[in-house]
RNA sequence: GCGGAAAUAGCUCAGUUGGUAGAGCACGACCUUGCCAAGGUCGGGGUCGCGAGUUCGAGUCUCGUUUUCCGCUCCA
């Protein structure tokens, strides 16, 4: 583990250093858990970014994409839940530093009330055999009265304290109640806090006038409120996808492991639209074809499993993860997940509209129930570089630094280098960058010695390194030199082009779609 | 948010009991040369994370603060 850690902190400074990744506000002493990429890390996030989009979208016939504004309306963040759920009052016991929901304490105490109740109920029961009247002994049993009346003073000033989101009262009332953390067993509380999950600001200029609106915490929502607009416009007939990639925010309460958890982070989703009742099938037809995706990339598989949900969320009936190996172990990369109606639902209930879809072939029509894959692209993007990270120790006994990323998605795809900056070999290697710019991005290095070039271009993952030495200048022939083998061949300059097509295009990347 | 550790040049770090900031690499110019890093000469670059305090004097001691890492916590 604490090899997988100094790894790590190589992996962060090697992305800083050749401008993958920065710290955000770097000259202000940075923000915490916001990072910048940089002019290679644009690089090679766009290139993951067109992968998927091209796997999604230009691959299949029946999956469109679209591109939602991160700002919507308020009600959207109430039919979706995210309202309730992303605003919790919380609590740290001083002594355990443990951290606890207040809301889940006070109704974790009045369920313990319940249990005496239920207790004695039991007890009686068994006294008086057939002769047990339960309700008679409820209503008059001193014991039981005392404790239900007690919850019914609770509950009532719990309800009001929440809806008022009186929080310093919720305090007093665990305070009153004489609650103790499991752990320490003491009652050493902190204030009660509340925990905004969602980002918000203010739309409209004027203080008065303006109404609260969020930065959207998924991107998922604005494909659902999409959904009628895209059916219709784009004569979409189910099963259908819609694809999005764009930027959420979740305020989370704690950011870490460099750019895997952030409060601003990029998604790429795809929810498709099924069928009730086939959306199963559907499910584990799209687990396998995430997991395909994974592994085209070259990526061994034992780095990728499969971790299934036992505990689902309110509206998914089948849940999974994908997780990748991360120098820090083994985390979510992306989620599969079968959301049933439940979303389109929740719109047809807040916006009045009539979010359906008549199916000819039924001759009915329904709410379509949706299977989504929601894929990190920052993960994603962290995955393939920190499998890419190698420091191998070569035959001569030097050693160097390779960023083996599948070329695909390299940020340069070849280098130009003049041997040496003589005889118009400088020259030559820039008509070899002219002629092939168009379709490949390129760098130009003639600067120092070509071993240490070559070694430049490694450390940033580039996989072609086209060499224009004295040879050239009499015949037009170059050298490639691959970066993982570090083997060389030598071709004529008019092979290039196909050449670079050939092997760092598709790479078969596609294949599997096929 | 709590606890622990850290912060000095672009990077990796050194800096003795407090006494005017150093190295290697990287970077720039020039010379030389070239197929797997570290040839030569010259040069640029740091108010030592930030703010106070103690002191004649603080990179060094004290307090606060920010950021990062680790652990806890949270996790649609």
């Amino acid at each position: 583990m604490a090899n997988n850690e100094e790894l790590f902190k190589k992996i962060v400074s090697h992305a800083k250093e050749y401008g993958f990744i920065f710290p955000s506000s770097d000259i202000y002493d940075g923000l915490a858990a916001v990072y910048d990429y940089g002019q290679l890390g644009v690089e090679l996030k766009n290139n993951i970014k067109n992968y998927w989009w091209k796997s999604m979208v230009q691959f299949h016939e029946n999956i469109v994409g679209i591109d939602s504004a991160i700002f919507m309306h308020p009600t959207i963040w109430k039919a979706s839940g995210h309202v309730d759920a992303f605003n919790d009052p919380m609590i740290d016991n001083k002594d355990s530093k443990k951290r606890y929901r207040a809301d889940v304490l006070v109704e974790d105490y009045i369920a313990k009330l319940e249990e005496k109740i239920d207790k004695e109920v039991e007890k009686a029961a068994k006294r008086f055999g057939d002769a047990f009247n339960k309700q008679q002994f409820i209503e008059t049993n001193p014991r039981v009265i005392e404790n239900q009346e007690k919850i019914n003073q609770i509950n009532a000033r719990f309800i009001q304290a929440m809806e008022r989101n009186d929080l310093a009262d919720i305090k007093l009332l665990i305070e009153e109640l004489g609650i103790v953390c499991p752990i320490s067993g003491t009652r050493n509380w902190t204030e009660v806090r509340q925990f905004n999950l969602m980002f918000s600001t203010q739309m409209g200029s004027l203080s008065e006038d303006a109404s609260q609106i969020y930065l959207r915490p998924e991107t998922a929502q604005g494909i659902f409120v999409n959904f009628l607009n895209v059916q219709k416009s784009g004569r979409m007939k189910v099963p259908f996808g819609i694809a999005q990639i764009g930027k959420a925010f979740r305020n989370e309460i704690v950011a870490r492991q460099f750019i895997f958890r952030m409060r601003e982070f990029e998604q790429m989703e795809m929810q498709f639209f099924v069928r009730p009742g086939t959306e199963l099938q559907w499910f584990d037809y799209w687990k396998n074809e995430r997991m395909k995706w994974h592994l085209a990339l070259g990526i061994p598989t034992g780095k990728y499993r499969y971790h299934d949900h036992e505990k689902l969320a309110h509206y998914a009936n089948a849940a999974t993860d994908i997780e990748f190996e991360f120098p820090f172990g083994f985390k979510e990369l992306e989620g599969i997940h079968s959301r049933t109606d439940y979303d389109l639902k929740a719109h047809v209930q807040y916006s009045g509209k009539k979010l359906q879809y008549f199916d000819s072939e039924l001759n009915e029509g329904y709410v379509p129930y949706v299977i989504e894959t929601s894929i990190g692209l920052d993960r994603t993007f962290l995955a393939i570089f920190s499998h890419a990270y190698q420091e191998q120790k070569l035959e001569d006994g030097s050693e160097r630094v390779v960023l083996s990323i599948p070329p695909v998605l390299a940020p340069y795809k070849a280098a130009v280098l003049p041997l040496v900056k003589k005889d118009g070999m400088s020259e030559k290697a820039r008509e070899i960058v002219d002629n092939l710019k168009e379709d490949f991005m390129l760098q130009f290095d003639e600067k120092d010695a070509i071993g240490r070039r070559y070694r430049r271009q490694d450390a940033i993952g580039t996989p072609y390194c086209i060499t224009v030495d004295a040879q050239t200048l009499e015949d037009n022939t170059v050298t490639i030199r691959e970066r993982d083998s570090m083997q060389q061949i030598r071709i004529s300059m008019e092979q290039l082009k196909n050449y670079l097509s050939e092997h760092v295009k598709p790479m078969g990347i596609y294949e599997y779609l096929k």
